[in-house]
DNA sequence: AGGCCTGATAGAAGGGCGCTATCAAGGAAG
DNA sequence: CTTCCTTGATAGCGCCCTTCTATCAGGCCT
């Protein structure tokens, strides 16, 4: 049982497509069709279902894919391991982060590569369940998002600070009443974040416990354009305090704290504890261990 | 990345010896010191030490060990998931069990083969830490072992019975009082397993509750060896309440309750819960949930 | 010194995997 | 209906990698 083939395999499911997989192999398609036929041959059941072109996978190929996804990450970690077993870390780190917890993650990233200059860091941005199900599949090393509203399984966590939420409007825009219960929250003119990401899942959970509901004229899924809206005037938006920080300069904007809503949700790195842990997640656990974030993140 | 060449350094590991190595592997001696060369220049570091004789691994052949295992793990539940995606089980199921739970393995075994005919069972009798350590480096699919006293990591566990000691002497030796405390028990001449098995510990530590310590005469590694002294007239031991049902029918034993220790000790399944769940761990899991036990074992 | 056990090396055979070029089957558009 | 494009499979060939048998070199023991 080669790698490489059971390579082949994932491309495939992920592109759903022979070329498109191919490409991303780095081989030609004819080389990857016949990858695909010898795995099949090999284990004496088609993976694949086509009719003309490909169709999805048959149940021996869904069965078959976890364990795919687990032996190519153990090769990778295999290699990882021989390079690093002394010696600085090398190669790409994968990480995955909440667009709440974006600001947070330039201490992580400048953290690990003062510690670890041999490094390379990718920094995607994605919802929680995205992050989620991709440190599952091995296709992110570490994740930065919420612990406990629906606390990701079989993970490990660090907690790095505790978030709260801030009003931010434009100076000449809406009035905001000086001092504000949830009520009038509720009755401002909001753009937030859709409801397919975890921060307002929790705004909204947090509300509905006290019977109130959110109404936001606009939805968005990145705080850049909530900002873009906010700055037009005419509505106003919630955000995570962690990027009040980065607010600090503009003329335009005016940030509000909210009614206290207790805890703030605590944010941390996660990484997979579905294997014995690689060289990099120890790496990132450990840095995030002994990181000291600026004020403005409040401390777990 | 070739999985046969991750097997020879794994059987290599194990063996400890090229040639020894190369017949479990079907291969020629020349044939796996070329695949570990292969390995090596491929990872570009050395794994084994050598000097004329096989002397060890390296510090990266000990960071990479792990994950050759989980490799070459994965690459066998891969197959084992395209066999028997649809259709029944197949293959050979290992189980570990601690000797004081042999009695009951053949429950369990015999439900596996009448839920699933095409399997193949092993059995093998093994101390609590070789079974954790076996599960880890995935040489056994499921192991038979206390759950609670020296509780196994990274498991998935299903209680099965709950255990309690029992005195056992010839009914021509050592004379037994009706009624026995603690102290009286410490005060016989006994036969027990020695100190690397959990039984022992758990005995060892609930006396030791009571300021009482054991001193036997004789120590063995079975329950067998125990009987048999037993039988010689000279000495009395305590075995599990699960291996009774075993000495029922024998004319020169005689058994008897030990003093209220409170609760038993839960015997359970256990499968590695560090990667994706084969399909032998869960139909063992799932047998084991459904399992009936006879009279004799006492229910969680 | 001789025999052995250890692991490495040499040279040949075989097979597997890669490529380019081409084909067959649908589907969409004129 | 014809034509072209897309999608995946096939053919033919070459190269490299793995494997084998046979042999060698270095220690260790007698």
């Amino acid at each position: 049982m080669q790698t490489r083939l059971v390579e082949y395999f994932l491309a495939l499911e992920r592109e759903g497509h022979f070329a498109r997989a191919a490409a991303q192999c780095n081989v030609s398609q004819p080389t990857l069709s016949a990858g695909i036929a010898t795995l099949e041959s090999q284990l004496g059941k088609r993976l694949i279902r086509r009719d003309r072109k490909y169709a999805g996978l048959t149940p021996e190929g869904e069965a078959v894919l976890p364990w795919a996804r687990q032996l190519v990450a153990a090769a990778e970690a295999l290699g990882q391991a021989a390079e690093t077993a002394r010696g600085p870390l090398k190669g790409e780190l994968r990480l995955g982060a909440i667009p709440a917890a974006m600001p947070a993650i330039g201490c992580l990233a400048t953290a690990m590569l003062e510690r670890h200059p041999g490094l390379n860091i990718s920094v995607r941005a994605l919802t929680s369940r995205q992050i989620e199900r991709e440190l599952a599949a091995f296709e992110l090393d570490a994740g930065l998002t919420y612990l406990d509203f629906e606390p990701p399984a079989h993970a490990l966590s660090v907690p790095l600070y505790a978030e709260r939420a801030m009003l931010v409007s434009a100076v000449d825009g809406v009035s905001i009443p000086a001092v504000i219960d949830w009520a009038d929250v509720a009755g401002l003119p909001l753009c937030l974040l859709h409801q397919g990401m975890q921060n307002r899942r929790i705004l909204d959970a947090r509300l509905a416990d006290r019977g109130l509901a959110l109404r936001p004229l606009v939805t968005a899924d990145s705080y850049v354009a909530l900002l873009g809206l906010v700055q037009q005037g005419r509505l106003c938006s919630i955000i995570p305090d962690s990027h009040a920080a980065l607010l600090d300069g503009l003329r335009w904007a005016r940030t509000a704290p909210l009614p206290d809503m207790g805890e703030g949700s605590r944010v941390g790195v996660i990484v997979s504890d579905s294997a014995p842990m690689g060289p990099l997640a120890q790496a990132v656990l450990a840095v995030a261990r002994g990181l000291r974030l600026p004020p403005g993140f409040a401390p777990v």
